[in-house]
DNA sequence: CTGAAAGCGCTTACAG
DNA sequence: CTGAAAGCGCTTACAG
C-alpha cells in the first residue's frame, strides 16, 4: 500500500502539499493540484485515516450504547444516529449491553481509549446502573461529548433528547375522556425505558384536568410484557364495576389486554376501549388494530446524532440542551365511544 | 490526558516497560509490574488506542455492511456479529446502505481508508450492484479479510456463511406432501436476500423427490411483500381447481395469503394450508399462528463474525469456506392435513 | 503558493 | 528482565 510520500515523489512535490490537496486546505496552485491528483489515482492511494486520526486526535467516530439492537425501538434510533453520523462524515460504533452495567462500563472505557469523539447512550431498561452513571458523569467532567437518548439520570450537565412521555399519556387519556370514558384504567410496569413514571403522571394529570379523580384500584403494576398485560387486564375485567377503557404502558401490554378481552367475551372497542404506547409494527397488524401513542424513534436518534456532532465541533448552542419531542396519537380500531356512560 | 511517558516517569521505568505491562507481552519482573500498575492507576492512564493502531497497523475494528438495521433480520444478524466481535476484543462499525450501490462503495472505501481489519457484508436486497461486487473482489485481491453473509455473487475466493434456502423450502414442501397435499402453490419474488431462486429450486426438488410434477400455473411471482402475497393468493384461490396448500417465499407474503383466505372465506388450515419463510416475530402472533421455516439469523451473524476474526488473525482453515446453516421447520396452526385428496 | 522540521504516542526489533 | 533508538504516516506551525 502506498503512502503519502510515494504520491509526493511521483508528483514531484512535498508530502505537505499532497496533504493539502487531500484535505482541501490551504493554497495549492491548480497545476500542482492536478499533478497530485493524477499521482493519487496512478498509485490508487488511500490515505491512512488511522494515522490522520492519531495526529489530529479526532477519530471521527461516535459510539452508540444501547441495550439491544434486536429491539425495534433501538434499531430505529440507531438508524437515526447512523444517518446523522454519515451525513457529517462520522462513523458509528455499535455497542449492545443488554442493560448490563459491566458491559456499559466496558464500552465507556473503550470509547475513551479509542479516542471516540462522542457518545450517545440510552438508559438501561430494567436496572439503575448507578456505577456507570457515575462514570458517565466523570467522562462528562473531562468534557467528553455525550448525549443521552431518553432520561437516564438526573444531571443538569448532559444534553438529553427524549420524547414527551407525560404528554403522550395525557394525549391518550384526554382522547378517551373525549369519547365519553370515565372509568379509565392504567396498567404499567415499574421501569421501562424510563418512561413509566412520566406516563402515569400524564394519566393522572389528564384526569385531573377534566375534573375526574383517579381511582387507585384502576392503576395496576406488572412487567411491561404481553403476559402481564393479559394478567392485569383479566383482573380489571373481573371487577364488579369494570373500566370502560384501559390505557397500557406499552403496546405489548395492550395486546395482552386484547387477548384477555377476547377470552372474556368483552368486545373491543364496543364494550372496552384499549390504547397502547409505542406504535410497534405489530400494532397495526393485530385484530382489532391497536390505537396507540407513537414516539418519533427515528427523529430521536437523528437529532441525538446531530446534536452530538455539533457538540464535538463545538458549534452547538450554549449550555445544556434538554429537547423533548412530541408524541403522536394514532387512532385505529381498538378505541371508540363509551357506552352507557352519563356524560357528566 | 496522561501519556505512557508520564506513567514511565512516575514509575521510574521506560515507556517500553510500561507498554509491556499494558500489553502483557514480554518479561517484566513482578516488582516493576507492580510499580507500573500503581502509576497507571495514580494517573488514571488510558492508553491511546489510536496511536497503538497506527503503529501496529491493526484497528481492531470490523465493519458490517447491511441494507437496514431497522429490518429485524439484519438486526439479529448484526447482534450476532457484534457479540462475536466483542468476545475477541474487536469493535463493530455499523453501515446501512439501503441496498444502494453508491453507499456500499463509500463504505467499502471507508473500510480501507480506516484500516478496518475486516468486513462482513450481506447482499443488497433488490438490485445487483455489479460495481460494488467488483470493488469487493478488488479488496479481496489485496487480501482484505471479507466474509459474505448470504450469497452475494459467485466468487470462489470469498468466505461465505449462508442458510440452506433450498433445503428449507424442501423441508416445507416435504412436510406438506406428508400431510397429504398434492396441489401445492409457490408464491415468490424475483430477488430477495438472494434466497428466491434457491427456495424455488427446493420446492421443485421436493415435488420431484415424491414423484409429483410441478404445475407451472401454481408458481406465481411478485414482490416479496404482504400486499403481493395477498394479490397472488387471491389469484390462486380464484382458480377452478385451487391448491390445497400455499408455500410463500417469506412470512409477509404468507400473511398476505392469510388475509386473502380470510376474505375469500377459505378456512386455514382446514381448507388451505399456508406456510411462510423467515419466522419473523409477527409469525407467532397472527391468527392462525403461521407455520414457517426459521433461519438461524443470530448464528449466521455470530459465525460470520467468528470466521472473519479468524481470518484476520490468519488462523482460520485453509482455503475458502462456504458454510451452510440448516433451517428449522416451525409448525404452528396454519398448516394441516389435506382434505378430499386421494393419497396417491 | 510550497517545503523543511518537528512531533503526535505508541511498539518493534535489537542490545545488553 | 530492561532500555535506547528508530519509525509507523500523517499534520501543524513556521518560514520563505
Amino acid at each position: 500500500m502506498s503512502t503519502i510520500r510515494d504520491v509526493a515523489r511521483l508528483a514531484g512535490v512535498s508530502a505537505i502539499t499532497v496533504s493539502r490537496v487531500i484535505n482541501k486546505k490551504g493554497y495549492v496552485s491548480l497545476g500542482t493540484r492536478d499533478k497530485v491528483k493524477r499521482a493519487i489515482r496512478a498509485l490508487d492511494y488511500h490515505p491512512n485515516v488511522l494515522a490522520r486520526s492519531f495526529v489530529t486526535g479526532e477519530s471521527r467516530m461516535i459510539a452508540l450504547i444501547i441495550p439491544d439492537i434486536t429491539n425495534q425501538f433501538y434499531a430505529t434510533v440507531a438508524r437515526g444516529v447512523q444517518d446523522a453520523a454519515k451525513d457529517k462524515g462520522y462513523h458509528l460504533l455499535l455497542c449492545n449491553t443488554d442493560g448490563n452495567q459491566e458491559e456499559e462500563l466496558e464500552y465507556m472505557g473503550m470509547a475513551r481509549e479509542r479516542r471516540i469523539d462522542g457518545l450517545a447512550i440510552t438508559p438501561p431498561e430494567t436496572s439503575e446502573n448507578k456505577k456507570s452513571d457515575r462514570y458517565l458523569q466523570q467522562l462528562r467532567g473531562e468534557s467528553f461529548p455525550i448525549v443521552m437518548i431518553g432520561q437516564r439520570m438526573d444531571s443538569p450537565e448532559i444534553d438529553i433528547i427524549k420524547t414527551d412521555n407525560q404528554g403522550g399519556a395525557h394525549q391518550a387519556i384526554t382522547y378517551l375522556i373525549g369519547q365519553g370514558h370515565r372509568r379509565i384504567a392504567f396498567i404499567g410496569g415499574p421501569l421501562f425505558q424510563g418512561g413509566g413514571p412520566d406516563r402515569l403522571r400524564g394519566y393522572r394529570q389528564a384526569l385531573k384536568d377534566h375534573g375526574l379523580e383517579a381511582d387507585e384500584n384502576l392503576i395496576l403494576e406488572g412487567n411491561p410484557q404481553e403476559d402481564d398485560g393479559y394478567r392485569l387486564a383479566r383482573q380489571l375485567l373481573a371487577m364488579p364495576e369494570r373500566p370502560t377503557a384501559i390505557f397500557a404502558l406499552n403496546d405489548m401490554m395492550a395486546i395482552g389486554t386484547l387477548r384477555a378481552s377476547h377470552e372474556a367475551g368483552v368486545k373491543v372497542p364496543e364494550e372496552l376501549s384499549v390504547i397502547g404506547y409505542d406504535d410497534i409494527p405489530l400494532a397495526s397488524l393485530v385484530v382489532p388494530r391497536l390505537s396507540t401513542v407513537a414516539q418519533p424513534k427515528y427523529e430521536l436518534g437523528k437529532m441525538a446524532g446531530d446534536l452530538l456532532i455539533d457538540r464535538i465541533r463545538k458549534k452547538g448552542p450554549e449550555g445544556w440542551q434538554s429537547i423533548t419531542l412530541n408524541t403522536k396519537l394514532v387512532i385505529r380500531d381498538s378505541t371508540g365511544q363509551a357506552r352507557q356512560e352519563s356524560l357528566s
